[in-house]
DNA sequence: CTAGAGTCTCCTCACAGCTGGAGAGTCAAC
DNA sequence: GTTGACTCTCCAGCTGTGAGGAGACTCTAG
């Protein structure tokens, strides 16, 4: 059942290049958990399984979608406990389109405003001693 | 023309309960330079005028409005060199309302992203070995 | 056998805006 | 004069995601 004549694993170099990712990146990846290597050389290089890409590309694509690094390790530890993370995932994307939204509603208010504020603005308004910028201060 | 009776100076823990800041605050302000003191008591201790505290609600108020602390600076900077600044205070809000704008839109475009993939998301698929998630990785 | 490329660990730095603590000195009230 | 509150400076840490580098070791090709 052996596979014969497949490599014991890829040095943390190759992975990086063939993932896109930096050594650092990767090296980084594998002390928070998230990338776990198949051991070591005799020498003590990390060894990385082919499947090492796959699970890259998982991390790479939730962090593009706004997932922390701590909730994408949730999600693969799901995975690496032999079930099917998508539950989970579904409900780190919903709260993640509820952070969202939440974001965008802040940012609205503040851009009105910022907007209401400037509507009134007088650039050049007469000089109060007492008072750093009237626009801002009444 | 001596004002008789004004104190010299608060010291920096009154000038923290009257700002409703806190002590280490203001001292960061100070070290940045965006709240000078007028001096130093004998002892050493920080000497703050009445002025700190108009000084404090306009860099409050710009930091409600976005802007950052460097920012607030060069604006006091123009202050500090005696002239009004208005206007520039007006540049640095037209820019922050850009970088909102600019800020909400790569939001919206993230959450079409997370809403489309939602839409068609299978919480339990069939299990498929060489992929972590199949809504993800197809 | 040797040179050079790759890798190892460990440490520091970066962003922004503070917060906390240690150890020492100062000030005001009683 | 003493006590307790206040303040000083300096150092460390926090949030997250790595980047940069030193010094040592390993591996591979010629």
């Amino acid at each position: 059942m052996a596979t014969i004549g497949i490599a014991a694993g890829m040095k943390i170099g190759v992975l990086a290049s063939r993932s896109g990712l930096t050594v650092k990146t990767l090296r980084y990846y594998e002390d928070l958990g998230l990338l776990p290597a198949i051991g070591r050389s005799e020498g003590g290089y990390r060894l990385f399984a082919e499947e090492s890409l796959r699970r890259l590309e998982f991390i790479r694509r939730l962090k593009t979608l706004g997932l922390s690094l701590e909730e994408i390790q949730g999600c693969l530890a799901v995975h690496d406990a032999g079930e099917l993370p998508c539950g989970d995932i579904e409900i780190q994307l919903g709260r993640q389109i509820q952070r969202i939204d939440g974001q965008i509603k802040e940012l609205r208010q503040l851009r009105m405003e910022l907007q209401e504020l400037l509507a009134g603005w007088q650039s050049n308004p007469a000089k109060d001693g007492s008072v750093i910028c009237p626009n801002l201060q009444v």
